[in-house]
DNA sequence: GACCCGAAGTATCTTATGGAAACCAAGTTA
DNA sequence: TAACTTGGTTTCCATAAGATACTTCGGGTC
């Protein structure tokens, strides 16, 4: 649980922010793939696949506005911009690691109570929104 | 960081579901209040204060239906309902609680990381969106 | 009868998020 | 001269999230 006394309402905010953040459609699947090492802006969107040019520029530069990740540019033709983890972009994405376990093993369970809440109220407006 | 060997693209696509779920505007605020132990609706909104009434009543649907929150309802006039964290609710949020931690230590290196980005790129457009 | 309570549901509005496609700039190749 | 490359930006659009205000319901008080 999250201690009342050690963590008060702005914390838990800055929290949601955060994971608000990590938790768009984007960070951590590109968190992942760098996770393998530094990448290229189009290995990337060749990495991942339906991602528009748009989108991975934004969620990078938010990667890099919070210090998650580096970006370094070498001022050739065609410019060459490579990505990589930092060191406090590996060290958050231990916690992450963490929570990425518990939602593995508990899927289940979650898609279990899912069936039974859909089971008892069958009206589908309560699911939509 | 998460491993590519045990985690595919779907499961990572899984856990930022979740993540999203509890990185919105009101979740981690209600799960926080039931950490406490079990609450009314009209005490949780008033603990919550600026939250409405149909936000309330759709996190804790939500949070409901994934098998987080328990909804008990005694049928007495006017009608009491008391919400409280499940074992999952509560086994979800340990996790959680080491996100908070690793989030209270290092608030400070990402508004850093943040402050020296702003000053690289002065034009605010980078940060809208 | 008029009004209030708790726990919602509805309706409408504004904002945020994400996607598709076009455009751009520098230099390189054909 | 035209087309192509990388790494973007801009514009427009659809959907989702959230805020605000109003309605509902049954049973109680004034």
């Amino acid at each position: 649980m999250i201690p009342t006394d050690t963590h008060d309402t702005g914390t838990c905010q800055r929290i949601s922010e955060l994971l608000s953040r990590i938790g768009d459609k984007w960070t951590l699947l590109i968190v992942r793939a760098l996770g393998q090492g530094p990448k290229r802006f189009s290995a990337l969107k060749r990495e991942l696949g339906s991602i528009s040019q748009k989108m991975l520029t934004r969620t990078l530069r938010n990667l890099e506005r919070d210090g998650f990740v580096d970006r370094k540019v070498t001022p050739v033709t065609p410019p060459q911009v490579e990505y990589a983890l930092t060191p406090l972009g590996m060290d958050l994405f231990r916690p992450i690691a963490a929570l990425a376990e518990w939602t593995f093993a508990h899927a289940d369970a979650i898609d279990a109570a899912r069936h039974a809440y859909d089971a008892r109220h069958p009206d589908p407006d309560h699911r939509a929104a």
